[in-house]
DNA sequence: CGCTGAAGCGTTACAACATAACATGTCTGT
DNA sequence: ACAGACATGTTATGTTGTAACGCTTCAGCG
């Protein structure tokens, strides 16, 4: 987690971008957690010794940390996750399980997407996709 | 339109179920649209006479149509649309114009993330993608 | 027919999610 | 020091979605 804090500011100092005190602190809420969170718990978390956050102060938090690709939201569920994969400036694709609510992001390949976009004349910006189902451990 | 009433009276038939009047009005509101409604809007146009609905009637026949596969929700509008796809119990794939507003229903090919999915252990139900970007009429 | 259980609906009230608007502070270059 | 851009704090409000309850409708059945 501290890896990953780290990163961030690499890649803020790279951007010319600052990861100010509520932007550290609302990915630090992401990265502590086992599974995704929805502003409203981030708002509760957000004080050290127990003082919710007001509203704004979280969302722009998240629309920074979306923008530069530090987070993701998963629309299906109102929540977001950091985000835990290498490649730089990716469309978010998750697995959510509908038993334990864990969502797994995934290497998104769209190529067949981004065909039929094309023949509908298209030019495709971003693309999320939401799978849900069961996971493994919740399979059985 | 009609005809799509039509239809999905037949197939309600078929599934045992009942096309009632908030489901049937619900399901023309979306049909005679142009783009993609808000819950909110369906719930401002319901009346004939201009009286609006209540909140739950509307969001009951969403959550009808969509289990029947007559409607879609898109997650990144916090809209609806009316299926325009033939295939049935289909996921749901759309191509957004984020400049228009239109957003068009294409045949999902999900075969490289169901891939992806096995691999990682999950059994998928049901499937969402949303790319957004610019249409043809808006890309010039 | 009258009973019964299941599904659907109307209504009230409220919960959850998200943003507008404006004042204040904080960096950065000149 | 100053100006401009960006970020934040704060208040208030807007938007989206549900819980809960009682009533009605409908199909199945004795
Ligand atoms: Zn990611
Ligand atoms: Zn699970
Ligand atoms: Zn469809
Ligand atoms: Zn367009």
């Amino acid at each position: 987690m501290q890896r990953a804090l780290g990163a961030a500011e690499m890649r803020c100092a790279q951007a010319q971008e600052r990861l100010t005190d509520p932007r550290r602190r609302v990915l630090e809420l992401l990265l502590g957690s086992d599974g995704p969170l929805k502003a409203y718990d981030l708002i509760a978390a957000y004080g050290e010794a127990g003082e919710p956050a007001k509203p704004p102060t979280v969302y722009r938090a998240l629309e920074f940390l979306e923008r530069l690709g530090f987070a993701h939201r998963i629309e299906s569920l109102n929540a977001y996750v950091p985000c835990r994969l290498d490649a730089d400036g990716h469309s978010a694709a998750f697995l959510i399980c509908e038993c334990c609510g864990a969502a797994e992001e995934f290497e998104p390949d769209f190529t067949a997407q981004f065909a039929a976009a094309a023949h509908a004349g298209y030019t495709v910006r971003a693309v999320t996709l939401e799978a849900r189902g069961a996971c493994a451990a919740c399979r059985r």
